[in-house]
DNA sequence: CATGAATGAGGGTTCATTCAT
DNA sequence: CATGAATGAACCCTCATTCAT
């Protein structure tokens, strides 16, 4: 009998605390879903709090209970959409072995994604370098493509760092550019050519790579950037 | 008499409003070199009129004898900045009867002069696109090149937007950049070939172009650049 | 059958409201226990519940099962220290006869007792004259040496409640002192000496009771004051 | 002329800043007078600001511009009422040069002080001991005379600071007293008799010092301890 | 009874803006 | 025009209390 009372009530806690896990992770969520709205519409710097809680549907006090700061939610959500991308995009990068194809799929991807998910987009444009410097994306991702390039002689450039801006900053850019006008078709494809082109890949054969098939992108229907915030 | 008297007071009247104009000018100089630090330093949503008139030396209420809200100051140093730039590195531009030259050249003087004024480059990343994107340097200067090298076939890329965000893009990249870690001495040039290459110059031609010995950018010592905020 | 069963079902019930009565007090003792810390250290309108759950290892609602609002647990430790003191103390002070000697030997064993627990000396102090009016041992156990040393002539004080200022304020003060400085070694005796004479008792005669042996304090292991919560 | 002018605008910003500065005493007295009152009624760790600012008529922003935590409001009163207290009572005190008749005139003063302004003894039984412990009266005044009297054999208890707890613990009690039940006509002089006592002074000089005549206890009008908060 | 996530009233604090001098 | 005290809306944050599990 003791036995079993103690297992019986052993279970219970271990069923509550599971219970109020997965509550926890539910709320979280909720919040960073919200969050990525609220930072994407009116910026990092806003008066977010009330925005975020009203969107997400909880109380002052909740949001409390998890995350102390702005920043720290900004980090949060920038590692999140960070994250996000990699298991988006990275699966058909790593489908190519050379590494110019592999930025020319990485850099055409994330502008088609930007296309799809213009709150992705407009997180980036509002949040700055800060939402992309946090998470392996920009630290370990895109090096690690310039590096095999730079080792393998297809790029040219003579400077690691140099060829990071050539690639991040443009992409900042196009996704400004895609929320303000209208675009040609071909402009991911044309995009990945002149990043090739920069890091010192012939006019030529960037065209060839960049015209390659690399895949569509599939976003989960339960992902990050499918949430707008307009529906329940 | 009446007539002398008039005279008299008008000369008066002139005189007086000369000297109270000069001193309005002055004031709004202090305020937006003051401003651009500011902005500079805290970025642009900070609570930045105390930090605004604690370093002009003036009180609250002056400043709004000059600028109404906010937002009005930060366009008015985003126009200072934007004149000033073109002040400085147009001259050098000019010079140069190739499209090609003219980016080259234009692209690597202002990273020299990010490297020569931090401030510059720091409210320039703090503020983000919008801190460029007022003035005639991004709706007229670059354009203006862009297109010409497009029209005499020096540039292959199929779009002047794309090529806007292949020039644009990576310049606030580099700006970071600058401002975190230290660069290779050839950074500027390299960075202009690189620019080059991704607008469709051949890498030979693009890595002669960016040899070229542009000028030195000269900045007068009246520049709202030179300005740190830290001497009198 | 049905007798026998009800029977045993009482036993049971019996048994089991035993075991959780004992189960309860404990919990509470736990809670009050760690009031008294928290209280001690940081001040009664302290953000109380967080530390005393923490404290006490249970959890938030845990404690609502116990008490219903911050005041009723201020008043179950204020009640708990109250009684406390007396069972401490009394046995010592009705051994002496000499109302004298009895307020000599309860404020020199007061003062010890608060050196030994310096818990419950910023409780005292923390806490105010509220701390020490709930219980019986401002309104019983002072008031009964007091009267009874008026009625012996043993006091020339002409008003019991001035008798009663001049032994309680200078203890919380005393209290206040210990915990502030070092005190000299016969501080207690001093303090008594002073309390005495005070109330009309000659400095000799004063000097003579103060100096007896009122026998030692003795705190039970199991005593409120002996928890500091720094072990398990 | 030019002299003339100059010599003008310097008088007007010496006559602004002149003014300013007056506002902002009455501003600063206003908030010091309105927080005595509401730290008497409410408690030192009252959420306090709200009462004040109402209380004082003033906007919620104009409170952050004199203090900036609730504590640096209290020390300020505290410090104003110690001063207070020093103006009003240290004149009747260094009339004696005796230091049994300084402590006996010293302490029957405040305590009448405390029956005629309620809102000093409860600001003082509300704040604690912390609210006589800032400013020079419990550091310099209090220990001045106790010293003295130890210095001319007048006071035989062994250690000044034992001295000083048996005259600050009782006044605080007294305060509390005061404020609760009625007291006999004779409770200043009873108190201050038995406090010399205590210091060892024998009884029947305790007695006679203590109904020495010291002088009246002049409140200037426009004292803090006047000001109720009940007109205008 | 124990648990701990959620709540939201009730405070605190800032800072762009106004206005009397 | 310069000054700087006063303003108060708009935030921020805490923590006693509730309640579903």
């Amino acid at each position: 009998m003791d036995i079993l009372q103690n297992s019986a009530s052993v279970e219970a806690i271990d069923h509550r605390s599971r219970v109020a896990m997965e509550r926890r992770e539910k709320t979280r969520a909720k919040l960073v879903r919200s969050a990525l709205v609220v930072f994407a519409r009116h910026g990092v710097d806003a008066k977010v709090i009330d925005l975020v809680i009203k969107q997400a549907g909880v109380a002052r006090g909740t949001f409390y209970n998890y995350f102390r700061t702005n920043d720290e939610l900004f980090v949060a959500v920038a590692e999140d959409v960070s994250s996000e991308i990699i298991r988006i995009v990275d699966p058909l990068v790593t489908r190519q072995e050379d590494p110019a194809a592999r930025i020319a799929c990485g850099v055409s991807s994330v502008i088609r994604l930007a296309q799809a998910y213009p709150i992705f987009a407009e997180f980036v444009v509002r949040g700055g370098p800060a939402s992309l410097s946090t998470g392996s994306l920009t630290s370990e991702v895109v090096p690690r493509d310039i590096g095999a390039g730079l080792a393998l002689g297809r790029f040219t450039i003579p400077d690691p760092q140099l060829a990071f801006d050539l690639i991040v900053g443009p992409v900042i850019s196009a996704f400004y550019t895609i929320l303000t006008r209208p675009v040609i078709e071909t402009y991911p494809q044309d995009f990945a050519q002149s990043v090739l082109q920069s890091l010192g890949v012939t006019q030529e054969e960037a065209r060839q790579i960049s015209r390659m098939e690399f895949g569509t992108v599939a976003v989960p229907e339960d992902s990050l950037f499918s949430y707008t915030g307009n529906s329940s």
